[in-house]
DNA sequence: CGGTCTGGTCAAGTTGATTGACCACATGGT
DNA sequence: ACCATGTGGTCAATCAACTTGACCAGACCG
């Protein structure tokens, strides 16, 4: 594979992740919920793990920790999160997905498969399972941040 | 493939995306240049093509002009594009890359071929050729825009 | 206990982008 | 030829997300 070709497959991997951003999106505002953006999905990807501190969030979206209380601010303002006090340490504050916050990654979920349901017009099933191993051989695992 | 792998997929080209522009952002850095943001890199690939405006550029990124306006004034400031008279309208200024943004695409470009060579490593020659094809088979053509 | 480290927030400043106003020139009809 | 309207572009003010800096309360450790 030549410099040529690597380029161009990066620039596919590129926009392909704009083409799922942009489905997510769109398909987000479709369910009603048209005051989240990408970067909130993040964070609900991290929170909904058990025992999610702030300064946990903030290492996972690769930003201040400052930025991370604003952003979960934010999110306990519109009812998708709840504060709670840690068992174990009086300073910091458990965060935890609501009802409503639940639902929210659930129709996030669907509008991302939606996107892929898209792909398996085009391309026959068993290529879409291939290039599923393929990605997942090639990705490094690592947070899924804001990158753009 | 059902909606749980259907996400899953999603997730993981979200994930290859975030490696592609780390990896870009680091060897670009590398190689000297730390004052450019990705948004600067699809702003360049927009104006190498011919008789590029500002308006062109802003409803390429999806952003306003006066944006867009603003971008360009940054790269002029920086040496990297220049704002010529367009000689069919009077009104309008093609933008241009000068040499040191010709030489600035191709550090983008080797950077970008390097992260992929990294994949190389991991996955046969073969199945990155197979992978390049079925992107391109999924992907819709469209511009490549800061999408996150 | 006192010193230091860590979780978290408040406050102010920075930056990229937006909305609104405006000018110079193009375009099309009368 | 002229005026109305549309388009390319910039200036100015505002907004929103993020940063740096300061700080407090509680944990950890000698």
């Amino acid at each position: 594979m030549d410099d040529r070709a690597a380029t161009d497959l990066a620039m596919l991997v590129l926009r392909a992740a704009t083409e799922v951003v942009d489905g997510i999106q769109e398909g987000m505002a479709a369910r009603g919920y048209d005051d989240l953006r990408p970067a909130h999905g993040f964070a609900f990807a991290r929170i909904a793990a058990a025992d999610t501190t702030v300064v946990d969030l903030a290492e996972h979206l690769g930003t201040t920790k400052q930025a991370a209380s604003q952003l979960v601010a934010g999110l306990v303002d519109r009812g998708y999160v709840v504060r709670e006090p840690d068992p174990r340490d009086a300073r910091a504050r458990l965060l935890r997905l609501t009802e409503a916050g639940e639902a929210c990654t659930r129709a996030a979920e669907a509008a991302a498969a939606d996107v892929v349901a898209g792909w398996n017009e085009v391309l026959p099933r068993a290529s879409l399972g291939a290039l599923h191993a393929m990605l997942r051989r090639v990705v490094t695992p690592g947070p899924l941040r804001p990158a753009w």
